[in-house]
DNA sequence: GTCTATATCTAGATAGAC
DNA sequence: GTCTATCTAGATATAGAC
């Protein structure tokens, strides 16, 4: 009896899994090929062939259908990156790398990438991404960033190098931020910002290792971590 | 004749200015007591004893009436940093008073301002601080950070004076993102990031002129020159 | 627990009459 | 310039089927 019930409840949420993921991935379809805006939930549902109300029995609203697009991007930057950074070991080339990918798998979204940076800014928002729901994307992404400096040579000053992954990340922000607003043939801008600015990191993190310098990396790094 | 009809459009004009300013008021008032989300287009219109569709004669949009509040926080700024910095002659203490003013001013708006950002950081919105809507608001703004450094005995490298001003203004943009996001009772952390920071920067703009970081000065802000 | 259908609410925005 | 009526779309409520 209880086992049949399992049972019952087992081939339930695997069909109720099924149709999330048929929501998202028609809702992700949509996004890419209408825009968010112009993609209604009404749209969604009928190309879905299903009800409005089941689609907001899965997700609680159209921008929680926004996490799961970051995510499906996410995996994207994670397999170009895997594949692109297999032979660079120095830190520069596999930071440029990471950040290059970054920029080209969003770059089809680009259009109407920036109504969804609408909702993930806002605080307390489940979409932004320093929000509770996002912190598997957002674990991932870290991971990354871990990776572009332990595949590399580089030599880091001690207490810089446990808070490092997260600055490039940080950075890596402010370069999708930058991305979002750059209006240049084919993003243009921000691939210049990354192949200028990269190198910029690189020399900033070996000057930290001086005497002369020592002082305000320690400084600066005690206030990141008070605050974040 | 042609005098009359001047006459009768300068009054026309002269009403349609009054009932500008009274919508403007009124949603400023209504945002101020109830948020922004909360306060709709209808409430605004009602409470200024006005038709929806009068509301919007003079507004394209709900985000418009936004670069009206923006534009009273700005005045308040200036007027507070006019009367806080008289006295203070050091660029760090010039420069902790014009973000502590900055923070100060805003801090009735915090519970809301969150709604606010969304709009101001999608591409293209007129709210963006970097929009041409925007270019009064931000003008008078930059002006305030130009009299940081004009009003201070501080020594600067000739190149870095130039751009200053809105590297300045950026980190200032930067404190409002953190601010928006801070959580902490009164904006403490808020505080206590300025209170932190501003050294820090007042010793990089001191460092900047040594011959070690010259070269790397310089290439940062030609990056920034081409890129912004 | 999964899903449909439909009516309804809310609020931003617009059209057209006066 | 100003109004009323209307549209659109996100979101909710309800009632019921399997």
């Amino acid at each position: 009896m209880r086992l049949v019930d399992q049972s019952a409840n087992a081939e339930a949420s695997v069909r109720g899994e099924q149709t999330k993921r048929l929501i998202v991935d028609t809702a992700v379809r949509l996004f890419r090929e209408h825009g968010y805006e112009k993609t209604t939930m009404r749209a969604i549902a009928q190309a879905a062939g299903l009800s409005v109300g089941n689609a907001y029995y899965y997700f609680p609203s159209k921008d929680h259908l926004v996490q799961e697009f970051y995510a499906q991007v996410q995996d994207a930057h994670h397999a170009a990156w895997t594949v692109a950074s297999d032979a660079a070991t120095e830190f520069v080339d596999r930071l440029r790398i990471a950040m290059l990918t970054g920029v080209e798998v969003m770059a089809a979204y680009h259009g109407f990438a920036g109504k969804f940076v609408k909702t993930a800014v806002e605080p307390g928002s489940p979409a932004s991404p320093f929000s509770e729901d996002s912190r598997p994307a957002r674990e991932r992404s870290l991971a990354l960033f871990r990776s572009v400096i332990d595949g590399s040579t580089i030599k880091i000053d001690d207490e810089l190098r446990a808070d490092l992954p997260e600055l490039l990340w940080l950075s890596y922000m402010g370069v999708t931020l930058y991305w979002l607003h750059d209006m240049s043939p084919g993003q243009a801008k921000t691939r210049l910002l990354v192949e200028k600015a990269v190198p910029l990191i690189d020399r900033l993190v070996a000057l930290s290792r001086l005497r002369l310098l020592r002082p305000i990396t320690r400084e600066a790094l005690a206030l990141y971590r008070l605050l974040r």
